[in-house]
DNA sequence: GCAATTATTATGTATATACATGATGGCAGA
DNA sequence: TCTGCCATCATGTATATACATAATAATTGC
């Protein structure tokens, strides 16, 4: 533990000096060398150190604090903070960029679309009450010939009405919806299941398949705009969640 | 589209002036007030406006272009965003804490443990070359009577000879680990998957039920740490990741 | 009329300064 | 000894200022 930390005798290549800082008191965090509780040098002294001002060590500090990686305390200092629960990041990206990632040609079909009252599972998905009239939309999403996912989306229309209209043929509901109407808040859900036997023929998988199933709902402004279900086929579906500590910086 | 944004009327409750500003732009751009490709007004202007100085308006428009909602351009502006992958937010418990949360108590029990040369299968999980030793775990975790989540880990010995004299009839390999040994970068796969035979027996489920598959690679300093992979058996189990625009700030 | 140069502009980083805030510790008085 | 007040200290927020940088606009030179 080298507890006077020293400015590394490296001239800074090409980044800021925040960064540098940052970088440096990251490195040292999770290397171990100032284990979780370890109080650090205080503000006015890495700035001594560092040869700048304490405004520069207070910024990094900030960000660090809000990445979760240190606590601050007044009148005591700033301290290593416990590992607690890992926040690992999910890209969620539209499903023709998943695709075409794969290097196969993306296309989709629309299998299904009415709209209605909605029912109570309805109402539940989409965390609604009362009566209110939804857009059902299914859709399967290909890579070349082969089914890759098939969506079930479920559109709010008194928060939406402008979607009755729309014409899903050419663009996915999905991307429609992401280009058009704003939201403040989303929450995914991620299971596995069977495939039923329509999922299953649709999916052109044998019925009990294991799939991954990402489950989206929006909302605005406390009101729930669309609910949206994606089911993968087997097992060669992935999703990936990295982590770094800061944000690298 | 309000064009002049004038500061809020009311004076604000308790909050800084910074979280004020940030929250105040957050909320034009996510309710569609101040759409894609919108130029904000430049900052010299926003600070006259809330009565500050630029700095102030300057640092909130770092945290929102961190946070991805705007988009910076010297010499023309501030714009906000394209809305591109969403990046949510998945947290990765301690697996006793998420037992725990059911209310049903947790315990559990190592089924096997080995150490040995690493196969090239392992290997491929570890993302090692060439002839390592490791340590395989395999451990049941349960909620109440019930299997909750069979645990298969593999611990690089190069990286943590201490394992080897470890006692993980105690403590969970997951939670031994994450106390001593630090780490700098994580990676979460997910994937549905049926269980096998041997699985699904120690789950206590049918064979072919679809299970929820996490695998966690940790690694430090370059090198792995660990592979683990969680089974989470049926379609009871889901995983979270939630998202807000700018986290709040 | 077009390319090269210069000026302007808005963001980007860093500084020095000021005062607020909230623990902590010590000191005084009963 | 215990309580209450006050000085101190380290972080927290905000300001005014300065100069760097990059992209656009204007102007010059040929």
């Amino acid at each position: 533990m080298s507890d006077d930390a020293a400015p590394p005798p490296e001239a800074s290549p090409d980044r800021t000096l925040h960064q540098r800082i940052l970088s440096d008191i990251e490195t040292r965090i999770v290397s171990g060398d100032w284990p979780p509780g370890y109080r650090l040098p205080f503000e006015v002294d890495l700035a001594r150190q560092y040869g700048c001002a304490r405004m520069t060590v207070n910024k990094v500090m900030t960000q660090l604090a809000k990445a979760g990686l240190v606590e601050r305390r007044r009148k005591s200092g700033t301290f290593v903070a416990q590992p607690r629960a890992q926040a690992a990041i999910l890209e969620i990206h539209d499903i023709s960029r998943e695709v075409e990632q794969t290097g196969l040609p993306y296309s989709y079909a629309i299998v299904a679309h009415a709209q209605h009252r909605a029912t109570a599972a309805e109402r539940a998905r989409l965390d609604l009450d009362g009566s209110a009239r939804v857009l059902a939309v299914t859709a399967l999403h290909r890579a070349g010939p082969a089914p890759f996912c098939l969506e079930e989306r479920l559109i709010n229309l008194a928060a939406v009405p402008e979607a009755a209209q729309a014409d899903f043929s050419t663009t996915a509901p999905g991307r429609w919806l992401v280009e058009r109407v704003p939201w403040s808040a989303a929450e995914h859900r991620i299971h596995a299941a069977s495939a039923d036997a329509s999922t299953a023929a649709r999916l052109a998988v044998q019925p009990g398949t294991a799939c991954l199933v990402v489950e989206r709902r929006t909302w605005h402004n406390g009101g729930p705009i669309t609910h949206a279900t994606f089911t993968y086929p087997g097992e060669r579906h992935s999703l990936v969640a990295s982590f770094t500590p800061a944000g690298g910086g």
